[in-house]
DNA sequence: GTGGCAGGTCTTGTATGTAAGCAGCGTCGA
DNA sequence: TCGACGCTGCTTACATACAAGACCTGCCAC
């Protein structure tokens, strides 16, 4: 019945519920019932819970035994450790740029921000290539493998920016601080680089903290407390 | 049958077996089998297919489907991926230490430091003192929650720095490095308290190619090939 | 002797059954 | 009217059954 595909099921339920947590496809406080959820996807319950049990671990999902499962709320405080965490590891990546770069990252890295100026006004695709930019600037100093750890910690930083940048009329701007970035990083600048990325990093930072003071009730603190049982689930 | 425990099974058999794998206890290559662990730990296949899953997200295990689950070998990429990681870290933190530091804290942190000499031939007390050290020093900067980052991604680094640890003879050298660290930040000098920190960690990352060298085939590269099935395990 | 095939036994992946607990709601009593 | 209590339906946690594939071993043919 189902194909025979090399991805298993509790890979694929994971990734799908890993992007609509991301996304806010599942917004924050959303149910997330092993039952509901392995229906709709048309597997057992299984995968769902080993699934749920990771994104547990992430911090993207609370699991309250005997009582459900819920997209955890955007947390002001893992936002911040995800901030801090980025920041750190994506300037440390600069001291140990080599003195000549791989060319062919460089011209990825560029062909990269053509594209991103082309979807500034397209938020998933714009998110998508600014990954790969700052995962890319992590690859030229030969620290690729290290974004992967970012990557898996900053969830709770991506959905608040994805909070602010709803209201938010272009991502041109970012483009503009990649841009200065990468120049800077290729003319041999690292201290410059090191100045660009630190002042995007803290922008993008700033940007929600406003909308945190905009919006607080986003941001509500993740206590232990249990969400309303009422499924806040949008399920198609 | 089993005592009302907060702590779930799987919460339970998941931290053993990191413990073991950690403390190389269980060695890199040896077999995990889900029934005959599930046998050993008096539980069913669920809780230990749980923490396996959640053990190979943290690269301590490969799991090959249909085929078995082992400890994974120290990867030297791994091992230097964490250095790099825990140095940016730990560095990062101390540009943002405080003017007043928090003296309870300082006087835990000497505490350790006292408890670190008389522990300098206990390899395995030493080493949880050595954590709760670097734990505490990020806290001084109010970055303690990022540690947990840190602890997840540098499970190799741990192993590796076991290998090599089973041959000295006594810690009393990075005790001395501690102390000077903590000399540094509480004197208010966090130039001088980085420069230290950044030598202990590269002594301790230099002691472990060293070992490297000496006895490559503990740090076998983890490439996809399926060991031996034979059981390896060490199991009680 | 050697190569190849088949079967048995192991593995993980998935599905489902069972247990135990929390929450909400209705009802009953004061 | 209001509080307490129990039932009902939900949840996750754990156990177990089944499926499908990989590997090893031994036998058989050549």
């Amino acid at each position: 019945m189902r194909e025979a595909s090399n991805r298993s099921n509790r890979r694929v339920v994971y990734e799908t519920l890993r992007r609509k947590v991301l996304t806010l496809e599942l917004p924050p406080g959303a149910s997330l019932s092993e039952n509901e959820l392995a229906a709709s996807l048309g597997v057992s319950r299984t995968p769902v819970r080993e699934s749920l049990i990771l994104l547990g671990e992430e911090g993207l999902v609370r699991v309250f035994p005997k009582v459900g499962s819920f997209v955890s709320r955007v947390d002001a405080e893992r936002v911040a450790d995800a901030q801090f965490l980025r920041e750190a590891v994506e300037l440390a990546a600069f001291d140990d740029i080599p003195e000549t770069l791989d060319p062919e990252l460089v011209a990825e890295l560029r062909a990269n921000l053509e594209h991103q100026r082309e979807a500034r006004l397209d938020l998933e695709k714009f998110f998508e290539l600014d990954e790969a930019f700052h995962h890319g600037l992590l690859r030229l100093s030969g620290h690729g493998r290290a974004w992967s750890t970012v990557v898996a910690a900053k969830g709770h930083l991506d959905r608040a920016r994805r909070l602010g940048l709803h209201e938010t009329n272009g991502m041109g701007r970012f483009v503009d601080e990649h841009h200065s970035i990468l120049d800077a990083v290729v003319a041999g600048d690292t201290s410059s680089a090191r100045d660009s990325l630190r002042a995007h990093l803290r922008a993008v930072f700033d940007d929600i903290e406003k909308t945190r003071q905009r919006s607080p009730e986003l941001f509500a603190t993740d206590d232990g407390s249990v969400p309303v049982r009422r499924s806040i689930a949008v399920w198609e």
